[in-house]
DNA sequence: CTCCAGGTGAGTC
DNA sequence: GACTCACATGGA
């Protein structure tokens, strides 16, 4: 077992992390730890004393997939002032915007389209299970390459329960296999540029793009606007609803420099707040 | 049973 | 650019 610590003070909360939204494939363990996947590396991480406790898995591999280097410190000063972002920064303290694997952060997002936060773990672990090379220990297989997934048919993918989205992924995962798109590369381009560029992707659109930008590629600016997004901006708004260039320009302008961080934090609060109401009416 | 979900793309103005 | 609609599926 080891204990990450650095000089300063590395703040993470490991259930908020993996279960706010940005990856679907951990499972949390009795004794309190989780297990997953980071590509095909086996991992089983704690916490303790918002510290994160490696139980198994190669230190350099966790520490920048769990992005322990950003400047959690200088994010939260960056924070808006008003009471919604204070209360979900405070709700969701420590909670870190991973650095994930880019072609299974691009596939799983293709996936979500009009989907639950559950439904989308269900579908990406009927993928492993399906397409998935096993790795000993894991619960779930590692998510298939495109080139594996390219290699696949449609009716694979519609029993893995994609619908729709099937010839999506399927048509990105041949592209990609073609090497006319190289995900890695692209890490050089603008944000802009990188956003075009991935949106010209079979079922990726302005809302999904801006999740690769900012799970897989980095972009901490990058605000995924989905329903949850729309309404809170909405009610920044004072009711005010717009176009969607307008609530993109109002969420940049609002959320600041980490708008993408801020935009993840009150996404997390929005939607463990609405699960809430229902064990407080039985306790008296 | 009805409602809704981390949307996208095609058609149209 | 902005608006309207169809698009599959399963959990609440």
């Amino acid at each position: 077992m080891i204990l990450v610590s650095e000089k300063n003070a590395i703040p993470i909360s490991v259930e908020a992390t993996l279960k706010s939204g940005q990856v679907f494939h951990w499972d949390p363990l009795p004794d309190d730890s989780w297990v997953g996947l980071i590509g095909d590396h086996l991992a089983r991480v704690s916490e303790k004393n918002q510290r994160l406790v490696i139980e198994q898995g190669t230190p350099e591999i966790l520490h920048r997939y769990f992005a322990l280097d950003h400047p959690l410190a200088q994010i939260y000063a960056a924070f808006p002032k008003d009471v919604l972002s204070q209360e979900s920064l405070a709700l969701c303290n420590g909670l870190r915007i991973l650095r994930q694997p880019r072609w299974e952060c691009l596939a799983t997002f293709i996936t979500s389209s009009m989907k639950q936060v559950a439904h989308i773990r269900s579908m990406s672990i009927a993928i492993r299970n399906h397409l998935g090379t096993p790795v000993e220990g894991s619960p779930h297989p590692a998510y298939p390459s495109f080139e594996r997934l390219a290699c696949s048919n449609e009716k694979t993918l519609l029993d893995c329960g994609l619908g729709y989205r099937a010839a999506n992924l399927l048509q990105t995962a041949r592209i990609l296999a073609e090497g006319t798109i190289n995900l890695e590369t692209l890490d050089k381009l603008s944000t802009s540029e990188l956003r075009t560029a991935l949106m010209t992707l079979p079922g990726v659109g302005v809302k999904i793009a801006n999740c690769v930008l900012l799970f897989a590629y980095e972009r901490l600016d990058a605000v995924p606007i989905d329903v949850w997004v729309h309404r809170i901006l909405i009610a920044m708004r004072k009711g005010r609803d717009g176009t969607p260039t307008q609530l993109a320009n109002y969420a940049r302008r609002r959320l600041g420099p980490y708008a993408g961080y801020v935009q993840q934090y009150l996404f997390h609060r929005a939607r463990t707040e609405k699960k809430k109401p229902r064990d407080s009416a039985k306790a008296n």
